[in-house]
RNA sequence: GGAGGGGUGGCCGAGUGGUCGAAGGCGGGUGAUUUGAAAUCACCAGUGGGUUUACAGCCCACCGGGGGUUCGAAUCCCUCCCCCUCCGCCA
């Protein structure tokens, strides 16, 4: 959520930031002035209204102590109660239209961020290891995967339908290991490892942005009004939801391995073939609760220890700085990890790394008390560290052989205690 | 799922219809004392909103959420949520 006051005193500035992301979001920030105008105007006058009845309550409180009538006072304060619950209604009405438009306003985009309507105008900032020369057709992961007899997906369609797959063999035990691997490294560089909920209530969602823009990408418990996650950043973000931290607990670091759960809305014909896009995937997330003033430098550390996955990993990268009209709803500045998938001859996005500054911070409402006492909004910043199917599906391209095997990463070795994946 | 108990300020905890935004304690801040610290003493401090040049003053709201009763609710009633204890069930 962004800061009425900025908007309020600023409605230009926003407003020119907005547009960057799309320009019709120029219309809910007048939508947000007017309603903000007649809140405060219908507010005004009911705060005046209880003024009074406050007053002539407390005298009918004195008067009736020394015995004296006050029928005449209380039928005045009768009348007072009617028109205060008029305006009530009225303000309420203002207030619930106010703070929704102002929750699907997105978070202005820092002014490093490149000016662009979709990602044709992102800017590739850097790159890392030399995309492998093959001496034959390199495969895509699903024919690999098949093949070895790691993916199932006819009998996943059989028992959930699409976008789901079985992982088997050295394919689950292949997961696993980078799960474990990437949890391992973070938590090595100060990344405290949770386990969170995989269902979380509905505040929660509009606390880091899914809602209530984006319901339709959910899963929903109707029965339970819980949510499935579609990324453990959903809960560790929250984790503070509605608390005040002192200075000395900042900055927090959160490393969690979840699943995810996107109903994948929308993107009916993309990547139908193979695990890039599931209904559920495996993803380590790494977020972090910092001072304002942080925020910007925690970002590109937190890219780089995303990176470090696959520099370790040995998988060519590059980095990409999405720009404002290709970067998600909350965020100001996000990096994308691209990772090289070698049959597609492209890059494709296996993280993002982004700074949502105080955007979900005022959504849940998370704040710390600075040593004169202040409160501020913190910063929240989350990232991918990384997508686990995405990174076993580019092991398999990255590393595939001839024969049809699959040579296994070093550092997955003393996990998965092998040398080469085959039939 | 059943029975009972409970949710009050950063924390603990008193308060059962009218100067209660809320006693007291802890924790915090400022000052005094001290070479310094501890201890002691004095004083200051909730959050959000409106008005405003103002973190001054004034006003409004907030005692788990929502609704109701009343001239007036932290206090009474309804409802939902959460926590604790016991029983049941269960990986």
């Amino acid at each position: 959520m962004l800061d009425i006051e900025l908007i309020r005193k600023n409605p230009d500035f926003v407003k020119e930031r907005l547009s960057t992301r799309d320009k019709s979001l120029v219309e809910l920030v007048d939508e947000v002035l007017q309603l903000d105008a007649e809140r405060r105007s219908l507010l005004k006058d009911l705060e005046g209204l209880r003024a009074s009845r406050n007053a002539k309550s407390k005298e009918i409180g004195a008067l009736k102590k020394r015995g004296e009538d006050t029928s005449l006072l209380e039928e005045e304060v009768k009348k007072l109660k009617e028109k205060i619950e008029l305006y009530e209604e009225k303000l309420s009405f203002v207030e619930e239209r106010l703070r929704d438009v102002m929750l699907r306003i997105p978070n202005l985009p820092h002014e490093s961020v490149p000016v662009g309507e979709d990602e044709t105008y992102n800017v590739e900032v850097r790159r890392w290891g030399k995309p492998k020369e093959f001496s034959f057709e390199p495969k895509p992961h699903w024919e690999i995967g098949e093949r070895l007899g790691i993916f199932d997906f006819e009998r996943a369609g059989k028992i959930s339908g699409s976008r789901f797959v079985f992982l088997k063999g050295w394919g689950a035990k292949l997961e696993r290991a980078l799960i474990n691997f990437m949890l391992d490294l973070h938590s090595r560089k100060g990344y405290k490892e949770i386990m969170p909920p995989h269902l979380v209530k509905p505040e929660v969602l509009v606390g880091t942005g899914q809602l209530p823009k984006f319901e339709e990408e959910l899963y929903y418990c109707e029965r339970d009004d819980l949510y499935l996650i579609p990324t453990a950043e959903v809960p560790l973000t929250n984790l503070f939801m509605k608390e005040i931290l002192s200075e000395e607990e900042l900055p927090i670091y959160m490393v969690s391995y979840t699943p995810c759960y996107r109903r994948e809305a929308g993107s009916y014909g993309k990547d139908i073939k193979g695990i890039i896009r599931q209904h559920q995937f495996n993803k380590v997330e790494l977020v972090k609760i910092v001072k304002p003033e942080d925020s910007y430098v925690e970002l590109e550390r937190l890219t780089a220890d995303a990176e470090d996955v696959l520099k370790l990993l040995g998988l060519p990268y590059r980095v990409v700085l999405l720009c404002t009209g290709d970067m998600g709803f909350a965020s100001a500045k996000t990096y994308d990890i691209e990772v090289w998938f070698p049959s597609q001859g492209k890059y494709r996005e296996i993280s993002s790394c982004s700074n949502c500054e105080d955007f979900q911070a005022r959504r849940m409402n998370t704040r710390y008390r600075d040593s004169q006492g202040r409160l501020h909004f913190v910063h929240t910043l989350n990232g991918s560290g990384l997508a686990i199917g995405r990174t076993l599906a580019a092991i398999l391209e990255n590393y595939q052989q001839k024969d049809g095997s699959v040579v296994v990463p070093e550092p997955l070795r003393e996990y998965l205690r092998t040398e080469v994946i085959a039939i």
